[in-house]
DNA sequence: CTGTTAGCGCATTCAC
DNA sequence: GTGAATGCGCTAACAG
């Protein structure tokens, strides 16, 4: 580990030439460049990121707190981030908060103490008022934290509304709705739209709440059991992409037809949405649009490049699968 | 962001004293104690991590790079990774590699800048010899980078005979066979010894290498029915969950029946064989422990606990599902 | 164009 | 018990 100043010596020259040589800052000879460089390859020097961090009081590093990174939806958001950062120049720190308020309070933690020049964050296990705090840029995924913290999701009141009518357009009458429950995210508003359209046109809307914290596959298929018991007569289920696929496993088991006996549709339209037979038909989110903006909302804070809006929604569309009907499609939107 | 100085000032002591008070380390009288906490409290002081890191030469934090986040068996392995490490007092830093081996490279170098202690990497594209070079730690998963870099990885030679007799087991007489193509890994074990024992018992193999750096869904899907194209007479199929679940796919939609028609077995035994239906029948690793023993042969060396082994291979096991048949189950294991 | 100096914030000697 | 001094490795400002 030779440091800058064993670059000098070699070199016979100061150690701010050597600084300035190696960063391609400032005026620097050709002669004694060559001296340097060569000083540098000969005592194999690499640059000290952590000295050169305390100096500019900056990582380069953004956290990204996601509730489960094993999930379909959250993994596939963690990719586009992270490459979106790394295109950036920045590296992404990943917590898996998994319902542990804790990890997610240490992570804003790392906020004051400079380990992360900011955070993008798409968890929702913390009180609001944790993130209020804090000084440092915020991101929030799908949650409204307030006018302090900007937030970017997608148009779900749409989602709602264009999933409410994949149904009616698939006949259903008795139809199953899955929803998370946690306060202020963009999510409850897809909820509340989809059981209003369906209402207006006298479709039988049951409820089903889910702890929003629960991601793995094993508990999603215990609930679509459970499902199946209490209502074996339900002909349409809405859900995110697990909960639709999870319903749609028991319901081939119970030897339903799709979409004959029972039409499905997904929220995210993650992959796993096409690995199924038939294809789950589903409310797509964009999720690199949902990355790309996170992270420039981001940035244009830490890089103090512009002020950023509060709010950006982002519009959803459908992916048509073989879990609903496509004769008599609603056009009117 | 006050420092220590200001809270030093405040307290009417000196910096040490409040260095010492704050991580309790050496002594300090219990009054000034009281008089430095509530001076820190006052000024909302909180330790500068970045100056921490450059004092001490570690940054607390390990690079993970895998081949793609977006990937249901990465996914799950950087979870329990990330978890694992974060149980030690680690942070992750994770880094999506997806065929780009200048993002591993450049990841290599963060170890030599300090940036972080070490890094474990589940990905392969760069030659060997880039890691050789390295003196911090490095963990690998899968890959034998030689005796110079430990590596833990699954039993891939049981594996694929675990996976051959489940194909004799259901009678198979033509199955075609899926595998990435790159050099040592252990997974080659496991291709190998597939091949062998169905030969030894005149199964017909035929093998479908497929580019070992794709990972996302639809290629998986386009190559599963260029495979039905070419051979639709097969009525086996062995490969990583992913091809198995496309060609899953492709057999369901062209009507053939699972597993009369066509026996499928996976590998990796992830979440999206039981979202399938019928559940997808697959060799698993156990994630949680390739975790677990990655992360401390990692943590053994940067913390210089204890010498670590070069290899260890975990055992996997079968995860029985409805695309094989159970009859004559081979119990000759 | 270049060398010297002064911190970035912290933790650890070592005298007192 | 405690304070002052030293340095981790680097960069930027300032004289030369």
């Amino acid at each position: 580990m030779s440091s800058i100043r064993d670059v000098a010596k070699e070199a016979g020259v100061g150690v701010g030439t050597v600084s300035r040589a190696l960063n391609h800052t400032g005026y620097v000879s050709p002669s004694t460049r060559k001296k340097i460089e060569k000083a540098a390859q000969k005592l194999e020097y690499t640059p000290n990121e952590l000295a050169r961090n305390l100096y500019r009081n900056r990582s380069g590093i953004v956290g990204l707190i996601v509730p489960d990174l094993d999930h379909p939806f959250f993994a596939c958001l963690a990719r586009n981030i992270e490459m979106e950062l790394y295109r950036q120049g920045y590296k992404t720190m990943i917590c898996n908060a998994v319902g542990i308020s804790d990890r997610e309070r240490e992570y804003l933690d790392m906020l004051e103490r400079n380990m992360v020049d900011g955070i993008i964050t798409g968890s929702h296990c913390l009180d609001g008022e944790e993130y209020l705090k804090q000084k440092k840029p915020i991101v929030s995924i799908d949650r409204d934290f307030g006018s302090q913290i900007p937030i970017v999701g997608s148009d779900h009141r749409m989602g709602g509304k264009m999933a409410a009518e994949l149904m009616i357009g698939s006949h259903c009458r008795k139809v199953l709705h899955i929803s998370g429950v946690s306060p202020n995210i963009l999510a409850n508003e897809r909820h509340r739209m989809f059981q209003q359209v369906l209402e207006e046109r006298q479709v039988e809307v049951l409820q089903f709440a889910m702890d929003w914290n629960t991601f793995h596959w094993d508990a999603h298929y215990r609930m679509a059991q459970e499902i199946f018991e209490k209502h074996p007569d339900i002909d349409g289920v809405f859900s995110g992409d697990l909960g639709a696929a999870a319903c749609m496993n028991v319901a081939l088991q119970k030897g339903m037809r799709i979409p004959e006996d029972i039409c499905l549709v997904g929220f995210d339209a993650t992959s796993i949405t096409r690995m199924v037979y038939p294809c789950l038909t589903a409310i797509r989110q964009n999720v690199e649009l949902l990355a790309e903006i996170s992270v420039n909302t981001l940035l244009d804070q830490v890089e103090q490049r512009k002020n950023v809006p509060h709010r950006q929604i982002l519009e959803v569309d459908i992916q048509r699968g073989g879990t609903t009907r496509a004769e008599n499609q609603a056009a009117d939107l």
